[in-house]
DNA sequence: AAAGGGATTGTTACCGGTCACAGTGACCGG
DNA sequence: CCGGTCACTGTGACCGGTAACAATCCCTTT
């Protein structure tokens, strides 16, 4: 049987109250020497450690944070737990994750009231694909911290800075010389294609360039078929342009692979930049320029946006963090030949 | 202040007990519907959640199994994560994620320490770096499932067919007609490496092709630039082979990428085979034959072990699941020209 | 020597549920 | 009309900690 030793059974060994038990613990200042000694032998005598969950009861705290992601086993997603976990883990928090796979008909909504349920202290929400309000569950003063959605009062949002990665994007390929830019967007119900294609726009319009309609194509997917299946529609009504802003690597990758298969060459053909900078970036042929998204940065600053809230009980303002533009060989000038290979 | 409202504010709500209550919370039978009625009436009034934490006291149970990862956002252990979070949320339990991050010094041992200090039910170790055993942790008969490690006396293994992957591959390239394949092996710490070349020589010796030492090289990781680093080494010692078997799709991209650099052509000069099925694999320039893992499947055996062995007081014993072999144009019999593309 | 005070330790209640058992009232059979 | 049974409900203890307060003990002070 042997069931966990408690407080009192160290008191009961020790020969003294569960109090000072408790006290030994907690690392009181009033206790004597010897009667600490005393409990911590019994302490490790029998093993015991003390539980969190009659903790809890008292001090009604789990000290754990929730995650609800779209779907963790995304390289996105999955970075941005990883940044969370360390950041809950170096604060003395848990994290617990549920993830929302695509398949269910249960939003995001369900798994926070669950989250809920669990006493979680405070909540994290990476790309909800509903809008999420601070009214819609029981979040009785548990801090929300959204990542990637959209602003809502009550909601404190921590994102990438989309925008200013669609500008960084086309204002390099605007340097390079390029006029005709085109770009394939990820699906518009996602706010950060709404950001880039701003980011598009405002750089084409600082420059004097004109924002044509018929150089944006949406992809129905942010995968690679997406973006194979994007670019053949460009090509087939727009060829000409010299350029293009992908909103994904797997896009770029995709649209790459449509453009070889129709005999362009990048970059001498046709430059390309994406936007991510997975693993694979580096190593493609050719190398991608892209834009590379701090998402472990995001889950550090969501957690500690969250345990900030539940620490201060003020909830802090959200953050938009910084973008980079990661140059390699898949854009050139245009017209220019690129150096072979 | 609105504190939660607990089972004895809902009682006096109703104007009943407050083991009224928990009796109609649990959906016991001896509760005339008049009654149930008005509790329930009360409990939505007050918007009253029962405390996991306190009914976690008296049953003193959590409803929660831990994963210790090396790392999550490892696309592989990414999956295994979603599988695991599935199969637990589907039996009514909740995942608690720890990652152990590569420049931590600590080691799992740690991680599984706070768990069960966490109380969870149930542990799952993926891929620890360290050999896991039973008696190393206070584990107080807490469940222990391990994901690709070694196998260990009180420790349940749930692994993917490794040494059948390389018998997989290496099988094929055979049947393609190849007899001098390379293989660059994964770091040999790694456990699925020894496998995997087991598997390679299984295949081979079956074939009656002898096995040269100067044809298997070691990655110093699991990169596409250990990959590439490593087919360098490859060349410059041993020439003349005609297909790789590589193991990881990263090593494999890396090691063409090393090809490419040195004017050899995939797979007209040489074939090459993956592993792991990453979603590039299929965009890669030829598309990568690899061995897909169903790592989400083993998540939720994994899961579904631990759960069993919660459920039923007895650990089950380990599985190991089938690897399949995806078939693309990175592999052409020996000698044979590629059809252009 | 009695009172006061600090250091140390013990007592008791409480957190919010569940469990075991003890009522309570209605209905039944004898 | 009374005891017994059944359906339903209430009481009190308990899970394993923490918090508040009380009680010692040992000095010091007057």
């Amino acid at each position: 049987m042997a069931r966990q030793p408690t407080i009192r059974d160290v008191a009961e060994r020790a020969g003294v109250s569960h109090q000072t038990v408790s006290r030994v613990i907690n690392g009181h200042e009033l206790v004597s020497s010897a009667t600490r000694e005393r409990v911590q032998q019994a302490i490790h005598e029998l093993s015991y450690v003390p539980s969190p969950i009659a903790r809890g009861l008292t001090s009604n705290r789990t000290h754990s944070i929730g995650l609800v992601s779209t779907d963790i086993s995304d390289h996105f997603f999955a970075q941005v737990a990883a940044g969370a976990e360390i950041e809950a883990r170096r604060r003395g928090y848990y994290l617990v994750i549920a993830s929302v796979e695509e398949h269910a008909e249960a939003d995001e909504t369900a798994y926070l009231r669950l989250m809920v349920e669990r006493r979680v202290e405070g909540l994290i929400v990476a790309r909800p694909r509903l809008p999420i309000t601070a009214g819609q569950i029981p979040l009785q003063r548990v801090p929300l911290v959204a990542i990637a959605a959209r602003e809502a009062p009550g909601v404190t949002v921590v994102d990438v800075d989309n925008r200013g990665g669609g500008r960084e994007a086309v204002d390099f390929l605007l340097r390079q010389g390029h006029r005709r830019i085109a770009t394939i967007t990820g699906p518009m119900e996602w706010p950060s294609s709404h950001a880039r294609l701003e980011g598009y726009r405002d750089s084409l319009y600082a420059a004097g360039v004109a924002v044509l309609p018929s150089l944006v194509e949406q992809a129905s997917g942010w995968d690679l078929a997406d973006g194979r299946a994007a670019m053949a529609r460009l090509l087939d009504r727009a060829p000409g342009f010299t350029a293009l802003f992908a909103y994904s690597d797997l896009i770029a990758i995709g649209a790459i692979s449509e453009l070889r298969s129709r005999g362009l060459r990048v970059p001498r053909d046709i430059s390309v930049v994406g936007y991510d900078d997975i693993p694979v970036a580096a190593y493609t042929d050719p190398p991608l320029t892209t834009v590379s998204q701090p998402m472990r940065a995001v889950g550090e600053a969501a957690a500690g946006l969250v345990l900030d809230a539940i620490g201060e009980g003020t909830t802090g303002s959200g953050r938009l963090l910084p973008v980079r533009l990661v140059v390699r060989a898949s854009v050139s000038a245009p017209g220019t030949p690129d150096s072979g290979g």
